[in-house]
DNA sequence: TTGTCATCTGTCAGCCACTGCCATAAATTA
DNA sequence: TAATTTATGGCAGTGGCTGACAGATGACAA
């Protein structure tokens, strides 16, 4: 990897550090793109030039997640079957973001934050989703070797029980990857009880 | 109600109709809130009085529909399970909207063709659903007398039909209320295999 | 009818997110 | 070192959205 490579990386989290920051210090709406961009160096336009907008900034990590989501479904056996590898795939996510770089982490919990306190973003977290449940339909079927209703049906129950868990972390409590894996655990119990063994062939 | 409240409303379905035929006719960014309020004869400051947002006024006829299906909710018998009750008060709002007023199903038809054509809205279309879904949460809760992960689930797995349905309205097909009934249909009879019997209760 | 009050509307000025364009600077490659 | 590619800054402009004030309009009572 490249000096430039690197140096745009280092800017990207810079961007992303600044105005988790600012978001958290003095508000969003409060915080304006010249602020962002001044306190990296960087001029306004160069900010837009690494995020589509505002609020991706803030949903960028969230982002990030939802791909490695995706590849590690994608390590799933192919004889697992289908929720179960969704959900194993969330699990082992979830460990590896819990586990992952300490900074990394940390923006990650800034994030939860952010989004827990602010309705404003579940739109876009909803956004996120509904985009990589389209990537994610896209593995199911190819596991079931069928592109119908019942895979779409599938990982929308998924999604539902992860956004039931992310919305069960309770406001006041410290909202980190680790506590979400718990609610996560809780919600999918319900699930599997309500659930009839092979509804997802 | 007294002349003033009428004039509001049709101001109000006026810049509705304005807006969804120049969204469909010539692209909704390409149109302005100028054009907008020009087109109905009233300043673009009293389009913001109507309306939050440039994105509001296309999703307004699903918020009312979402009230619709919350007080045919609430209609329901308290002996009916939760997810039986769900889901005939979703059958009614279909059925009461696609055989209501001419114009006001031209005006959900409209906005059906816009939301299905432009991925931006289903993020739009979500948060609606979000926000009606935590009211729809209190209602279950209600019903079976806990407010639990459970009735979050419930509620989750229902929108999670619902949204499932109105994906599969294929591209190209006419979109409308009924349309989208039918693949309701195909979609709870997909889900009701699935879950145990009892499970929502 | 007339006067008083509440409410709605238009106008204006302004903030800020976001974009296209072009010149410049920096990194990559030959 | 020279040539090419790519990232950045500056600038001007569009348009969504808001606050504040003044005038118009409907509601209501005398």
């Amino acid at each position: 990897m490249g000096l430039r490579e690197r140096k745009k990386q280092r800017t990207r989290l810079a961007l992303i550090d600044a105005a988790l920051d600012l978001f958290l210090g003095q508000g969003y709406e409060a915080t304006t793109i010249d602020q962002i961009a001044a306190s990296v160096d960087v001029s306004p336009r160069t900010f837009f030039r690494y995020f589509g907008s505002k609020e991706d900034v803030v949903l960028a990590m969230h982002a990030d997640t939802q791909d490695i989501l995706l590849a590690e479904l994608a390590d799933r056996p192919d004889t697992e079957a289908p929720f179960e590898a969704l959900t194993q795939a969330m699990r082992i996510t979830l460990a590896a973001v819990t586990e992952g770089d300490e900074a990394h982490r940390e923006r990650l919990v800034k994030t939860m934050r952010l989004i827990g306190d602010n309705p404003l973003f579940t739109a876009g977290q909803m956004r996120l989703i509904t985009d990589s449940e389209q990537r994610l339909v896209a593995e199911i079927s190819r596991r079931r070797g069928v592109d119908d209703l019942r895979s779409h049906f599938v990982v929308a129950v998924f999604t539902a029980a992860v956004r039931v868990a992310s919305e069960f972390c309770l406001p006041g409590e410290v909202r980190d990857p680790a506590v979400l894996a718990a609610r996560l655990e809780e919600t999918l119990a319900v699930a599997e009880k309500a659930l009839c063994p092979g509804w997802d062939r």
